[in-house]
DNA sequence: GAGATCGATACCCGTGCGGTATCGCTGCCC
DNA sequence: GGGCAGCGATACCGCACGGGTATCGATCTC
């Protein structure tokens, strides 16, 4: 299977439309018609139920949707990596450390100081990203190493070891009756009828069903928050960045926040190696 | 980057010699010099330093091995799971668990009848193979779950649950005088003169350098320790097997080993959620 | 210095990918 | 209900690219 025909069915998989697919190729559409048709008859299997006004996945499409980014994400890498590697040669190799904006940066600084430190500490450009595209971005080769939080970040697939963990607290717009309280309970704030929980994009951008507005990054929820409008949990650590206009109480039953720092397992560089000693030792 | 490209470099790179590569490849040695040298050029990276007698990997070319060795795994895998799929919709879909050629069969086949014993269970195939194989064949779609071993196995990379953790004993010839003790420390039985610790080969097929016999089997290996040519330091498990010519002494500092049941990250099907509980169950 | 070995180059051929034009089917709407 | 619009499939064409053979240039060996 050649990387091509993945990326034309991956394409069309997503788009669930021939032409669609097509356009975002930059090919026609005949051609791509084709090459899904021919990749079907090469596995033996049919990946998509068309009539001529839908088309839909089958079993085996939705496998090889999920195996098939998961390859494309992997070629996608070692073809990055290589790149850097040969920079690395004439230069600065550097490292990409990915973590979710709006997480604690005391952690990450600590971590930077002190790598930097090192007598043979590389540059390390940080990226910040909304949450959720962590992951891809290590997956893909885009990042080196990241910074992540259980349980809400899957660390799947990668190497990590822990950091730290923390408790979580609840945060209300600043005059909110609870933000008396020297503590409450998950039952307290789950379900708050005029604060609902946000939502969060998945992993395919789109937003799952239900109550609570729809939120991209911190920023638009710690607004939301201050309007009155939404509450969220987050680790103890985001205290240290409040605004103003919002409190925060201790919730005493809600999970542990672990934070970790992960990478991918078959890449461990001697500059990787060397940022988790650092990160580990602190 | 297709595919093609990097079996064409993985090939060159494993042989370090075009014509072995290209007939390994069953194309001629022209077309897979050029097409390296396309893959060098695109990429904008030297890959491989050629005298006219001699190949060797720069360091862009180590890592593209390494990351373009997991990627053509992601691909057959993602190739493999798919046809296993589309089998699924006419049959039975079936897993297929591996696990090490002479591990102990009591934890499996507790595990085998407590899940055929599930309502929704599937057939499971069990695939044994010789030691640091299991890993590739989870990466590359021919299997589905592993029993690994920790510390031998790395599980990097792969999801796990831990099943059991056991100490270790020493396998030595049934008369050899350490048989008359109750138990040993490391310090007695890593340096014995006459009966040194076998070699196993590496992911590459080769043998590290070393005193001690090469093995590539279980079998191999318990015939070499009765004929009083090697030595083992075994999971404690592995009594129930053992020959009459064979004895087991406990090891008292060696390092526990522990069975997880390991899966790939991207695929975890009903059917493997289902025998990955039935394991943590037991 | 002759020969062997190995990678690179030159050149040719055929497959296969991509393009345009068009067909056949289906749902929609006046 | 018939015309129309939208979609995927098919037919056909041209060319780029992958693969083959022949050969060269360099280097190691005896």
């Amino acid at each position: 299977m050649e990387t091509r025909e993945l990326r034309y069915f991956v394409a069309v998989a997503e788009e669930l439309h021939f032409g669609r697919a097509a356009r975002r190729l930059g090919i026609a559409q005949p051609p791509l018609s084709r090459a899904i048709r021919q990749l079907e008859r090469r596995l033996g299997a049919a990946l998509l139920e068309r009539t001529s006004r839908t088309v839909n996945l089958t079993e085996a499409g939705l496998v090889l949707l999920r195996e098939g980014r998961a390859a494309l994400d992997a070629v996608e890498a070692a073809d990055r990596r290589t790149r850097r590697a040969a920079l690395a040669a004439t230069g600065d190799p550097g490292l990409v450390l990915v973590t979710k904006a709006g997480a604690s940066s005391e952690l990450l600084s600590k971590l930077l100081d002190a790598y930097a430190a090192e007598p043979e500490a590389v540059t390390v450009d940080v990226l910040l990203c909304g949450p959720g595209e962590q992951e891809r971005l290590l997956r893909d080769g885009r990042a080196d190493v990241a910074l992540l939080h259980r349980p809400f970040d899957t660390t799947a697939g990668f190497d990590t070891e822990e950091l730290c963990t923390e408790s979580q607290v609840v945060v209300l717009p600043a005059g909110h009756p609870l933000t008396g309280r020297t503590h409450v309970q998950m039952a307290d704030v789950t379900d708050l009828p005029d604060l609902p929980m946000p939502r969060w994009p998945g992993p395919d951008g789109m937003y799952p069903d239900g109550p609570g507005p729809q939120v991209r990054d911190h920023t638009q929820l710690l607004q939301l928050i201050a309007l009155g409008r939404a509450s969220a949990i987050a680790p103890e650590s985001c205290r240290a960045q409040l605004r103003d206009d919002l409190a925060a109480v201790p919730v005493l039953d809600a999970p542990m926040v672990t934070t970790v720092i992960a990478w991918p397992p078959h890449s461990r560089s001697r500059a990787v190696a060397g940022l988790v000693q650092t990160a580990t030792r602190l």
